[in-house]
RNA sequence: GGCGGCGUAGCCAAGUGGCUAAGGCGACGGUCUGCAAAACCGUUAUUCGGCGGUUCAAUUCCGCCCGCCGCCUCCA
């Protein structure tokens, strides 16, 4: 299995640190609005590595942080007059009705910089022994990169490149430039806690270092998060980390391509940020899932909503599969021989699902190779008139092992389970059957004027009705 | 200015130093159907931004050029 690792610039063959297991974190999202998605791509792509790892036996432990402590979260309840601990509670509890949503599966430990102060606190208070960090008369405590002599390693510069850019602004209270806040003296009004440098609050990024190496340990296999946080985010975790324990930090890091919208950084002065909940409700969670799949996790991903159309036709196409073998599971027979061809292709299906995941997890091709099994089984369907029962569950078993590491349906109990059939109620099921009834009679006396008005004018509602060989179906959507 | 990425059919998007350049959407033809829909079968890039170079062989490696984008500041 390789994985590209941004520290190393190159795939490399992942080698976990104990064997069978995997400790992976990834930076969550800051609590201070809905998620947006930029914060939905992340999720999913860690969600999907974090399966992959799952499908391929490893005991897997995931640890996700929220940012409940921050300027951002600060300024946005002053703004709303609340306080800012009550503020990121909401957001964290919106975030988990987003992240459900998307199917996201929750992490084994989810940290909040709230509540582990004190490891914060003494990790700071490490790097000043150890001679890493230096306070100031105002109460700040500033790590100090000149003094952390692999500074740049995983952004690829040195401190020197990084003064070049010249957009830093200039504090009086650093000694140099590029040293960053580990902790931030309180002015009036703003949450603070005690601490031997006086009242404040952690910096950004060194909560990530405390939270990691608390669940995590040291040198744990893997660390990842959006592009954006390779500098400086990540940079200061592993100057933090390295210098607070002296061993080596993550050992793999990956990071996620950013998403525009309609080839537009999205930004919140152009006023384009699209959030997850407004997206699943126009698209559904399995479209969106499927789409931010579609093209590999380092790729940058554009979303233009004028070109959904074909993630919703897909996805229609897989369901309508995995309908197709439900219903053939129905008339399917024991002990004949002609599913042989059709199992022995389901068995190069996987190989190659498998291929493609574990070639730094190419979840557009592993996507690819779930639509190759809707139209191997929609094939053999097709040319089976007597299907193997067998062989059905079979495919029925690897189309949900594919899913599960792509996780574009839920499942419930190892079975998928489609949105609308969770979405239906009896009521509607039994108007349907007795309007399908009067539209078989008109049909039979060949009053087709009738028939076809109500398959018409049903569709106009979002009922798809469909006459086939083995009787009439109907379903939600529009075509 | 520094660092990095991208440019593959009408659109989206994998991929490889040489065997038929995946897959989805779309389009076209056929099967099925009362007609549709869905599904199935088939067609749809002699070619991978441009120009050079390396090589027996390059879309794939190297150089230059053109175009697009991201990061360097809070940001997934």
């Amino acid at each position: 299995m390789d994985l590209y690792n941004t520290l190393t610039r190159r795939k490399e063959k992942f080698v976990p640190g104990e064997p069978g297991r995997v400790k992976m974190y990834a930076c969550g999202p800051t609590a201070y609005n809905f998620i947006h998605l930029g914060n939905a791509r992340a999720l999913v792509v860690f969600d999907t590595i974090r399966r992959y790892f799952i499908y391929k036996g490893y005991r897997v432990t995931f640890v996700q942080n929220f940012t409940d402590v921050d300027d951002k979260i600060i300024n946005r309840a002053r703004e709303e007059n609340m306080d800012p601990i009550g503020l990121a509670a909401k957001y964290v509890n919106e975030y988990f009705t987003d992240a459900d949503a998307l199917n996201v599966m929750r992490a084994d430990v989810h940290p909040k910089v709230s509540e582990h102060l004190p490891e914060i606190k003494e990790m700071i208070g490490r790097l000043v022994e150890r001679g890493f960090a230096y306070t100031t008369p105002e109460g700040d405590v500033y790590f100090s990169v000149r003094d952390f002599p692999g500074y740049g390693k995983l952004s690829g510069r040195t401190p020197d490149d990084m003064l070049a850019g010249a957009r830093v602004e200039i504090d009086q209270r650093k000694r140099d430039t590029l040293d960053f806040a580990l902790w931030k003296s309180a002015k009036p009004g703003e949450p603070a806690w005690g601490s031997p440098w006086g009242p404040g609050r952690p910096g950004w990024h060194i909560e990530c270092s405390a939270m990691s190496l608390k669940y995590l340990g040291e040198n744990f296999d893997i660390h990842g998060g959006g592009a954006d946080l390779i500098f400086p985010h990540h940079e200061n975790e592993i100057a933090q980390s390295e210098g607070a324990t002296g061993q080596p930090f993550a050992r793999y890091w990956i990071h996620n391509g950013f998403i525009t919208i309609r080839e537009e950084k999205m930004s919140k002065s152009i006023g384009n940020i699209s959030l997850v909940r407004d997206l699943v409700k126009a698209f559904g969670p399995a479209v969106l899932r499927s789409f931010l799949l579609s093209t590999h996790y380092r790729s940058q991903l554009d979303f233009d909503p004028g070109k959904m159309d074909a993630a919703v036709k897909g996805v229609n196409r897989l369901k309508t599969s995995l309908n197709l073998l439900e219903e053939a599971l129905g008339r399917a027979v024991d002990s004949t021989e002609n599913g042989a061809d059709f199992e022995k292709n389901l068995e190069e299906l996987r190989e190659r699902f498998e291929t493609a995941m574990d070639d730094d997890f190419n979840s557009a091709l592993a996507q690819a190779v779930l639509f190759d099994l809707a139209s191997e089984i929609n094939s053999y369907l097709h040319r089976t008139p007597q299907p193997e029962g067998d062989s059905l569950l079979k495919a029925r078993t690897l189309f949900a092992a594919f899913n599960g590491v792509l996780g574009i349906f839920k499942e419930e109990n190892g079975r998928i389970v489609l949105e609308e059939e969770a979405g239906s109620d009896d009521l509607v099921a039994q108007l349907l059957d007795l309007i399908i009834g009067v539209r078989q009679e008109a049909r039979k006396k060949k009053d087709f004027a009738t028939s076809d008005r109500i398959r018409d004018e049903l569709k106009a509602i979002g009922i798809i009705i469909e006459d086939t060989p083995q009787g009439v179906r109907w379903k939600r959507g529009q075509t």
